[in-house]
RNA sequence: GCUGGAGUAGCUCAGUCGGUAGAGCAGGGGUUUUGUAAACCUCAGGUCGUGGGUUCGAUUCCCUCCUCCAGCUCCA
């Protein structure tokens, strides 16, 4: 029966239906709901609209936008509306691209006056009309020198480039009302599927990218088909700004980042260099019980170094300029792997020496471009949580694998439990031993099956000089913030000809494995304190009790339960100002201290404390020694709680 | 670097169609002696980002520079 065709439904039974029909009449056929939800369609894996139709026999499944296809072409989708929007809005606007993306969608266009935040809810009034009148996207397939034709007429330049450098014959429109737009699709089937949308903001970018090409304005914007879920979202956003470290930065007095100073140089005040201390200490420890032997290198040295390290080269554009003393011209380092070379070189190293682990909190600068600089995430001036490893070929296994453990370890305990993991191989342009490339790799790899590690492959993604593995932490807001990196360096052991002599008597060249774990502990910091929206750990916390005596009349009993706790090795602060109780607890929870031990005449009376933790509030009366012992444990588990 | 936006007291912001500026919070002094998120009174605080120009006069208008904010392929 020529006419009919067999198709396997999403709960995998089988139908026959007449050859032709479309996804959403087979959709309306089976599951009246699924048909609601359902925004496009994958058949044979093949991504289509639900209007496809379909002649013969197929596998099909339903996009809804609970699938990351599904999203994408709701975002997609909105893009058209918006584009339509603005062009009923501002006819001589010029069309570019219009993606979705990670969450949302913008679309670039070329338009003389730059658009303003009204014109946005200009737009938005727009599109709402758009949406109500519920069209169709419908699919249009012609020939190329026809959509040359239409183009051209309507002055689509950047339409006709994108269209010159198709491959295919044919090109695909999609319309909507009178809207065409060039575009691969698919579609949501009506633009009234897209209700719950947001534009967000307004900003350039240039055409493909490029600073060679115009610059063109580009819209972001967000949607949902709930109107829920979009609220969810800005809230979201909201939230996301409220944790911005910048902010709490300041209003927690952590550090500071000043024009007298300079772009992208950091101050830490008190607190925020309490936090790091703690956070240096706990690294310091724990590097000295993993076999770490802990270095400090100088922050300049004669340019010469970094010529022979090849950092003039491949490294100049990120380096402040030399300075000349003596006759001598000075670099400052972007980086520390040159020092730490030279210590390993200090004598002859045996293999018995193997693996040689040397660490460093070393303070690095680098020339960022003035655009990229953005509170403590990225800055000019930071100190780098570095380590180089000198291994023989066969303890690479064996060290990527403590190298992991270690790591992910630490940033446990720093209150991060997600991950996402990527393996960066050989790109086409490298230098050193192919095989050593494959062997290096090979560890990396063995290395993260072995942990049991969910990762990505990113092939041709590893630096020149040698293949990595990057860990992205996962933070509360679930955004992903790069810190660990461990790179191995076929180049530099090569420049400066190390070498270490083996059980034959023999030289052989060591393998180096750089390695940050934190990244910089400016970047962590500030990652850090939008992990937590500021309120830290008890361990970490550079005020950890504020003791609140109610009246005057407890001042001294306060004062001696100060010192107590001082003694004990916490970090107090005796608020004893002449204020109202819910004063200084309000002020304690906005510096969001994790306890307050509250003080009035019946702990006076009874020898104890009225505990009080941030945020949760009353946790009654405790006996002195008995909320020590508490709290010491909780610091000694670094609880994150 | 580029495009757009912004820079007024420690912070958040108002204001001046050109005549050198205000509010709340924070800070100082006082009154009050207080039980789980803001008591009351009072005082002090600014070269209005920088340098220049126009003007009798600029924080305001114009230009330069600095800094900050958003973004700068996630490719129909």
């Amino acid at each position: 029966m020529a006419d009919k065709i067999t198709v396997i439904l999403p709960d995998k039974s089988k139908k026959e239906y007449k050859k032709g029909i479309t996804v959403s009449d087979i959709l309306k056929d089976i599951d009246s709901e699924l048909a609601e939800n359902a925004l496009a369609a994958k058949m044979n894996g093949e991504i289509v609209d639900l209007s496809k139709n379909i002649n013969e026999d197929s596998e099909i499944e339903i996009l809804s936008f609970d699938s990351e296809v599904g999203k994408k072409v709701f975002w997609h989708s909105t893009s058209h509306v918006m584009a339509q929007a603005v062009q009923n809005l501002f006819p001589e606007t010029k069309l570019a691209i219009g993606p979705s993306i990670e969450e949302g969608f913008y679309y670039d266009f070329d338009k003389k006056e730059p658009f303003t935040p009204d014109d946005l809810e200009k737009i938005e009034q727009g599109m709402q009309e758009i949406v109500k009148e519920n069209q169709p996207f419908v699919r249009k397939e012609i020939p190329k020198s026809e959509a040359i034709k239409f183009f051209k007429e309507k002055g689509e330049k950047y339409k006709l480039e994108i269209i010159s450098d198709l491959e295919d014959e044919k090109v695909i429109l999609y319309q909507h009302d009178d809207f065409v737009d060039l575009c691969k699709g698919p579609h949501v089937p009506f633009t009234g599927v897209i209700k719950n949308f947001k534009l967000t903001s307004i900003a350039g970018a240039y055409w493909k990218g490029s600073e060679k090409n115009p610059m063109l304005q580009r819209i972001y914007g967000i949607s949902f088909p709930s109107k829920e879920e979009l609220d969810e979202y800005l809230k979201r956003m909201e939230e996301i700004k409220k944790r911005d470290h910048r902010t709490l930065g300041r209003e927690l007095e952590l550090f500071s980042i000043l024009d007298e100073v300079g772009p992208g140089l950091v101050l830490w005040h008190p607190k925020g260099a309490q936090i790091r201390r703690v956070i240096e200490d706990f690294w310091v420890e724990e590097h000295q019980k993993n076999g770490y032997q802990l270095i400090y290198t100088p922050h300049i040295a004669r340019l010469h170094l970094w010529e022979k390290s090849g950092h003039t080269g491949f490294y100049q554009e990120y380096m402040y300029s030399p300075m000349v003393v003596e006759n001598e011209a000075y670099q400052l380092k972007p980086m520390n792997c040159p020092f730490h070379i030279l210590i390993y070189k200090s004598k002859i190293r045996s293999y018995r020496d193997l693996p040689l682990k040397l660490a460093e909190l070393g303070t690095c600068y680098r020339y960022e471009r003035s655009g990229v600089l953005h509170g403590l995430m990225r800055v000019r001036g930071f100190t780098m949580d570095d380590a180089h490893l000198f291994c023989k070929p066969d303890q690479l296994e064996e060290e990527v694998l403590k190298l992991l453990d270690f790591s992910l370890s630490i940033l446990r305990t720093l209150g991060f439990e997600k991950y996402e993991i990527y393996l960066s191989t050989r790109p086409d342009k490298f230098i050193g031993d192919p095989q050593n490339w494959e062997k290096a790799t090979q560890a990396l790899r063995q290395a993260l099956e072995k942990d049991n590690l969910q990762f990505q492959v990113d092939e041709g993604g590893g630096a020149f000089y040698g293949p990595k593995i990057d860990i992205k932490i996962i933070d509360a807001m679930g955004r992903a913030w790069q810190c660990t990196t461990i790179q191995f360096d076929f180049n530099i052991p090569e420049r400066f000809d190390l070498t270490f002599v083996g059980q034959d008597g023999k030289f052989y060249r060591p393998i180096m494995i750089h390695r940050a774990l934190l990244g910089s502990l400016e970047r962590f910091f500030g990652v850090l304190i939008e992990h937590y929206a500021g309120a830290f750990p008890l361990w970490l916390s550079p005020v950890q009790i504020v003791v609140l005596p109610i009246t005057d009349e407890q001042n001294l009993y306060s004062a001696e339960i100060k010192n107590r706790l001082q003694g004990e090795g916490f970090r107090v602060e005796l608020d004893d100002r002449n204020e109202k109780i819910n004063y200084k607890i309000r002020e304690a929870e906005k510096e969001k201290i994790p306890y307050m031990f509250i003080i009035g005449k019946k702990e006076v009376q009874n020898k104890s404390v009225s505990v009080r933790k941030h945020k949760q509030g009353d946790l009654g009366e405790f006996d002195v020694e008995e909320i020590i012992v508490k709290l010491k444990q909780e610091v000694k588990n670094k609880s994150s709680q």
